[in-house]
DNA sequence: CTGTTAGCGCCTTCAC
DNA sequence: GTGAAGGCGCTAACAG
């Protein structure tokens, strides 16, 4: 039924060798010899069988890429440029066919799911694996992903972490690490708002024990401690999560508790459209009323109305990092781990408290 | 360095045949020696090599969806829900370890990538496949297409279409497909301004030569003829793609063009957020000055302001749904193929012309 | 430069 | 119920 070497090779009267130098052109070749094996792969309609070679050779075609939620374009645009660095492979385009096959896996940000798919990934002998976005902090989930790790590692395959802390797998080893700088960029957001003259700040979370969900969230701290202004910090905030609907439900609660905030920040953009739609819903206008910020800069948020302030991520060009640092095309930064810049993005969703 | 199959029998105590089968639990074991395997298959920690399984069996752990663009929240949803369905296997769930790895590759809308991770998608001989959304309509690629996918079938892969046409491989024989019905869709969109009371009605496009693109705009141009407004359509027409600044772009030009016009239909939702910029940079609201309107009810489009006026289609529906057919869970439709509603979702975007 | 020979790690008949 | 043996399709030494 299905074509194999053996049979390419009788067709072209050669060995099966040869017919495998042919395809991975890493040997010497007789230019005649090529021509009439290659012809044969025509004429069968060959497609080498990535599974048997994998097996012989200890190699693998597939790169994992781990991601929170494949809806979220936060998470689309980082796998998307990463997956084009991998299907581009060591040199040559995808068309080449030099390059590997990404796998996009959707773990629903459940820690669960995160471990599972990395078995999977392990199974498949992944040639590589990159995490994205924060993870759960539960002792125990993270030394499982160590441990994983950790062993995946040492099976040859290459861990990439984006947009997530550095892991130090036992012995001080740490794993190639593109992390955001999710605290400072929070910090300066806060920063940007208490200029303004903003002193009643509300600030809406991600999801729980969520790396990415502390880190925001202590960036404002900090410059809300560097005013003064820690003490009614707990009642300004309200646990949410990175969706529209939990900003829309968190804003409102926050709007009820302290009718006297004048700004809100969301944990990202997604979350701060559904605080703007219960401000509308209220009657509030943003900014005069009502200041709001998000954080990403997702390609949406400059054409929200208004126009959104928040705190740029270079998702695209990280994403593309990981995907080359994965493919060992690039060499890991010093120490393993390299901090990616979030800059302020100030827009119309933020003024002075009292403008009209 | 690797455990194997034989490392866990030595430990055990039994044949490497004997754990392969407590591993696949589709033969008897007695309890006392499973459980003795089980104990060996922890403490060295044991994973199946999936290549070479696959390899011996002539099976895959893979299954394929093509996205267009995963950064699109579109296709960001459709892919989240197929694959959930596909890691949840035949019955268990993800953790379980039943089910099957979901690689989601991005083609970015082009042709040769398409056909390129079908190929790398056949190498791992992927137990399924499911393309989602418009294909470009050129008859080499059509034809390409077609006959990668016969071959994928013949195979043994599972190949299910979603959110494009069927697809009639030779013999009259038809792939599985859940058709979206872009066209209708459409057309309620049209008539919906029309009946409000609109006769100038801009549409911008989505990319050339994609099914989708041309159902849309057929429909479109349905509900025009319909109401004996043909004469004008080919000037109110602006060539686009299905992001933003395409929108905004498109939207210009077509306000330049005919600034007479009192209602814009974008392509897609993305695409009306940007005419949306568009308007409002020219000082035009919405709807009482244009009225605008998308398609696909994308999460985001109930919040814009004002809420979008769309036409809905169930895409987390149609990907489980699609993930359920690849994974043979459920029987394919009558006829292999199930046409998608697409509902009409009348928001604050559009209006009566010269309302106010 | 090319053919021959072993496996890669697992599943699967076939005997016991 | 369990073991032994062969082979899935390919690569990688090893000879020539």
């Amino acid at each position: 039924m299905t074509v194999t070497l053996a049979d390419v090779a009788a067709r072209a009267g050669v060995s099966s060798a040869t017919v495998s130098r042919v395809l991975n052109g890493n040997y010497p070749v007789a230019g005649s010899t090529r021509e009439r094996v290659l012809r044969a792969v025509e004429e069968l309609e060959y497609v080498v069988n990535g599974q048997a070679r994998g097996l012989a050779a200890a190699t693998s075609d597939l790169v994992g890429v781990l991601v929170n939620d494949i809806a979220d374009p936060f998470f689309g645009i980082l796998a998307s440029a990463a997956q084009t660095e991998i299907a581009r492979g060591p040199r040559e385009g995808v068309a080449a066919g030099g390059g590997k096959l990404a796998v996009v896996c959707n773990t629903g940000g459940c820690p669960e799911a995160e471990l599972t798919y990395l078995t999977l990934l392990q199974r498949q002998r992944a040639a590589g694996v990159i995490l994205t976005g924060g993870t759960a902090e539960r002792t125990g989930h993270t030394r499982a992903v160590t441990a994983k790790l950790a062993r995946l590692t040492a099976d040859g395959t290459r861990v990439v972490l984006c947009g997530r802390p550095p892991l130090t797998v036992d012995g001080g080893a740490t794993t190639t690490t593109l992390a955001f700088d999710n605290r400072g960029g929070a910090q300066r957001l806060t920063e940007h708002l208490l200029s303004l003259g903003h002193r009643h700040i509300g600030y809406i979370t991600g999801p729980d024990d969520r790396t990415t969900t502390r880190h925001r969230l202590e960036g404002h701290g900090a410059a809300l401690t560097a005013h003064g202004l820690t003490a009614d910090a707990a009642r300004l905030t309200a646990g949410g999560d990175y969706d529209r609907r939990a900003g829309y439900a968190a804003a409102r609660e926050l709007l009820d508790r302290a009718p006297e905030l004048t700004a809100i920040v969301a944990a990202n953009d997604t979350a701060a459209l559904g605080v703007c739609a219960a401000l509308r819903e209220r009657g509030l206008r943003v900014p005069q009323d009502v200041s709001v910020a998000g954080f990403d800069d997702l390609p949406f948020s400059a054409d929200a109305a208004p126009a959104l302030t928040t705190v740029r991520l270079p998702l695209h060009e990280a994403g593309a990092w990981a995907g080359r640092l994965v493919m060992d095309r690039e060499s890991a930064p010093p120490g393993g781990v390299a901090t990616v810049a979030a800059e302020l993005v100030p827009r119309a969703s933020t003024a002075a408290p009292g403008a009209s």
